[in-house]
DNA sequence: CATGAATGAGACTTCATTCAT
DNA sequence: AATGAATGAAGTCTCATTCAT
């Protein structure tokens, strides 16, 4: 797990997701992350202010990440868009099994802190949610008869909780898994007795 | 001898909600909860192991109440009674907002530990859950290209989802929440397609 | 384990033996002391004043028993009565196990409050022996060039010494320890140069 | 980085032996033992594993420090190479007060462990003289009635009750209670009869 | 006398953070 | 910048003792 010298904000970075999915952040040391990054302790204190500051971190690369792959969407119809959204928050941490726990038990805390870089970019990311609901919603795609942020919330958790269920077990493939989560996230936020 | 005056344990566990709650249950002190139920420190052993048998025995007066409910239940159509079962879920947290925060945030470390009278509890929900989705598929009213535990985990984390956003708004009423909550869950796992 | 009724102090003396002897002084409880003598933890304190005076009750009737019996022994030569002074002691503990183990392991603490009846009766001891001792010395058959409470701290701890051995091994019976010890006993304290 | 100033675990075994004996061993705190050191209470975990710990260490370096004196002990005739060997051990503890009675309240529960470099220590000690012992048996200088153990057990536990008068007195120095222990020592293994 | 639930001071130990090198 | 030994505050849990019944 040596990382490249060049960039030990990185390493840290990596190190603290395999440490806190471990030993989750509570029960995680600082001084095991800097093991793991193959550095001494205090050298983690020369890139991070402490040890929130490293979960900051973890969050704030993942959602800087995923902020990039939304906006690199096409426009394209309101469904389809927030299915790319949806697929692409998924395949984020779907990619990363380590990091799709540590979102699973810790992100909570992250969000209590509001505020930050990686903060603007997770609020950024629910605003293009809420703005192609909002669409769909208008296009009479969507049902309006849920709150925008109601909905975004709905589906969210649903994507959040599909990824649970996906790392508890070995039948379904990451693939399987997502294409049968938008299906449902789509079917949510789809009016009934419509067509 | 001194008689055991009134009932302790639950003095205990609702004092526990409330601290879980304020601290989150790494930060809070047992001392902090033996304050709050108005009794000595160490009392707090006298009817738990340790602290982290105290979140235990939140959680499993949490799902044995839920249980108790979703048991309660008519056995009526699937739809109707899947949207009885999350709605039990739904109220039983709703009804408690300091027990909402402690099972959105601490709700995962409960069942890392996967035993005891509580996870049975939860269990069992679960299990009664995947029953009458099993039989809604079976009765077409479901989408039967959903697996069933994949279905279940969605609605479950949907629901939890507009619980958390209930949580951090004023605007919905718990009522007007739960109501689209229940529309989406199911919407969720009807075909499309269908009228 | 239940004991007479009628006599509790002596319930606790026995049951505080056996739980000194598993646990050790310090990492005996006194709950488990009661539980041992089949009364409540507050009845100790009925009898004795805390734990420490349960340990001292504990020595105070082991040396009053060996001051019984050594003040029965008749008085025979020197070298025959402090034998049968160092058998007494010998014997008032290689009848009851449990009682050795917590001799050796506890005596000193014991010793260091330097009060009390059972300190009395220990002294008493020490100093019937410390007589024959001299008496001994007197008519040549012990070392005139020792001084006497050096020599019957020598011997004394040798006993001690031989209780211990005995106590972890099997091969050789409490009467063979017993008779062999007295033999260097003595042999320690005789005139050697008389070869 | 900051290097390791001195010997720190020196300085806390010096520290832990003179706290143990002012407060023994069970009422102690390792707080005390880090002040008495000069050092903070957490790094004394950076030397030993736990408060146990501390007594061993305690225990290891006075058992390799006499294992050490006897190996170097030149090999004579059995009765006076016993002699130098119980000398040996009289002396490693004579020169330390508060060592001895550490190790006469204390050294009971460092044997319990039965375990580490200590023990190993100490058992080679026990051999060594066992061997002597057996030498001087074959030789016709010691008793052949007595069980090598057992005789060594016996001189070592009367050595040991010297020590402990010595402690207790002032009227004997040390030579005195030495020479006059290690006569005893001897005579007591003297075959009598021989007179 | 008897009970045993309740008490709460106190100890061990951990670990995030610092800082001399 | 890098190190890692040192720090010391803080928290969990124990258990001798008390006292209301």
């Amino acid at each position: 797990m040596r990382k490249k010298e060049g960039d030990k904000q990185t390493a840290i970075l990596d190190a603290a997701v395999q440490v806190f999915q471990r030993e989750g952040f509570a029960g995680a040391q600082v001084a095991a992350v800097a093991v793991e990054a193959g550095i001494a302790t205090g050298s983690v204190y020369l890139y991070f202010k402490g040890k929130d500051a490293i979960l900051d971190g973890v969050f704030e690369r993942f959602w800087c990440k995923v902020l990039e792959r939304i906006e690199g969407l096409p426009a394209t119809e309101p469904k389809d868009q927030l299915a790319d959204q949806l697929g692409a928050f998924f395949d984020s941490l779907s990619e990363d099994r380590a990091l799709a726990e540590v979102y699973l038990h810790e992100h909570h805390s992250f969000l209590a802190r509001k505020s930050g870089v990686g903060f603007d970019a997770f609020a950024r990311c629910v605003s293009l949610g809420e703005e192609v609901f909002s669409r769909g919603v208008k296009s009479g795609q969507f049902d309006k008869g849920i709150s925008v942020s109601l909905g975004r919330a709905f589906v969210f958790g649903g994507v959040r909780a599909s990824l649970e269920f996906w790392l508890s077990q070995d039948s379904l493939s990451a693939a399987q898994v997502r294409k049968r989560t938008l299906r449902m996230a789509l079917s949510a936020l789809t009016p009934r007795g419509l067509a």
